[in-house]
DNA sequence: TACCCTGATGGATCGGGATCAACCGGCACC
DNA sequence: GGTGCCGGTTGATCCCGATCCATCAGGGTA
């Protein structure tokens, strides 16, 4: 779902994917959650123009008549349960998503069978941008939890893009987002040790919750340790070793999915590859 | 350079990234080549029309007017000595940039200054998308030899955009491949072993070699085997090692940069991860 | 020629993380 | 209750690739 939003301080309408949350949100919209009922288009399109994720939100030079047709390229939002899939490897690409609430993987098989999560998409995050150079998905998408999502099908999309412009901008700006993510991303899969790998995705993540106004140092993984493994280039094995390393540092607390961070600022040290470089840094890692 | 060719047996006009290349290249524009002296403008835009990159080229809706729009959005090409660089990590974003003739690599730096490279560019290819998100480049684009590039300054780009329709779409496209190589990128470094790694990279040169009329066996690398290990997540030493046990095995042969694939069969079973999970390839990986 | 510098290669050793295996707790199911 | 299954944890061992080092080939300079 797209959705507007005045800035307090900004003059310029804004211009923002995703919106209403589930659970922990604040303000208006928290009120009004609607997963297991689906809700009239008015009512959603009223969620949407309440929408509190500032984060989320780019400038975009967009007045209320643009938005009505910006509405037009939003088909209503998407209901899916723990593991459906939004879209699968090789299927045609239709639509881009946004998810409003919930979680998702995305994954590519290879032609082995086996398989690796390229990311995990929180509320806000789009979903299937890869599919638009070769009209068909490469990755399959799947929720990690009770998720629901925005659709926008492609084909009304472009029309609102050349109808409003700035818009086309504002998606440019989201897709380049996606390039710098995985750019960083690649660097940690280059460079970093498991640990610091580890330590760069929960760091990550809490950021990301921060984003979404949520708490940043109690984080409920919705993920699977295999798929923290396959994401990060480890095994399973490790990650768990390397969760009771960080517990056992006092970094954080582990019991199952429910994580929270004690020292944000180890784990931010945790995260710099300096550790293994200089000398005096080994030693510190080998005391560790 | 943005340019147009009438497709031989589509209907549309074709718009590309992308044009004239020099070294091995044929019909129209090869003899053209203009790296040395500054080419004036209409000379330039004519070797774009002309221009004979059929695979880098996608459907749109353009005419003959609207390219005049196009080329407006076109700075002079800028030329590059070796190791020099185009924009360097912070820099402010002001243009996208396409490769001409020659190639880049781009790097990025982390705090403590060691440095991942992220990618390697040949003609047609884009460089700079990640930039759009944040406003400022995150990383360095080095050119590896003689290089021309295309400047696209985005602020003119971008009115070009809402004049053509079909345009931004085409962007769109183009970062959207941009995503999808540095997702098989990831699965590089996340699953593949040191070999599968440096074949993989191999075949995708080859590969885009290929894409742009060259040849496809004979392969010279402009970068170093600095650049190729630090972009396979490797040490220099392994990849020698790789190159050393390659040749042994009869794939290529390996002098300095110049290397050539003698059996592409060969080399595309070594992509395969398939290597390493069954028994019997195991042994047969032993073997090797 | 001698000298230096950089890029590439090859050998010896070490260690981080994969692999293989056992085990545990929770949960659905008959 | 018993059983099987799945996700997670822990231990023992192994191996690939990093690390450290020496050497070599080219290319430039004096």
């Amino acid at each position: 779902m797209w959705c507007v939003k005045r800035g307090p301080t900004t003059a310029g309408v804004r211009l923002c994917f995703g919106l209403a949350l589930d659970g922990v949100t604040r303000g208006c919209v928290a009120h009004m959650e609607i997963n297991e009922t689906p809700l009239d288009i008015n009512q959603l399109r009223r969620s949407c123009r309440s929408c509190g994720l500032y984060e989320l939100c780019l400038p975009a030079g967009i007045n209320e008549a643009d938005l009505a047709q910006l509405d037009a390229a939003v088909r209503d939002k998407r209901v899916l349960a723990r593991g459906d899939s939004l879209f699968r490897q090789d299927d045609p690409f239709i639509s881009l998503y946004v998810v409003r609430s919930g979680s998702m993987k995305t994954v590519v098989a290879d032609a082995n069978g086996d398989t690796q999560v390229l990311g995990f998409h929180l509320p806000g995050e789009i979903v299937g941008v890869d599919a638009m150079a070769h009209d068909r998905h490469l990755c399959t998408a799947e929720a990690l939890e009770r998720t629901s999502v925005c659709e926008l099908p492609y084909p009304r999309l472009q029309q609102v893009l050349t109808q409003v412009p700035g818009l086309h901008r504002q998606l440019l700006r989201v897709v380049s987002r996606e390039v710098a993510s995985e750019q960083s991303h690649l660097v940690t899969m280059g460079r970093q040790q498991a640990q610091e790998r580890l330590a760069i995705f929960l760091r990550s993540l809490s950021e990301r919750f921060g984003r979404l106004s949520r708490d940043t140092v109690t984080l409920n993984l919705t993920m699977s340790r295999y798929d923290i493994a396959s994401y990060l280039g480890l095994v399973v094995e490790t990650v768990s070793r390397l969760f009771t390393k960080m517990e056992a540092m006092g970094v954080l607390t582990v019991s199952r999915k429910h994580i929270v961070i004690l020292r944000p600022d180890l784990l931010a040290v945790m995260c710099g590859s300096p550790g293994l470089k200089t000398p005096e840094a080994k030693q510190q890692s080998a005391r560790a």
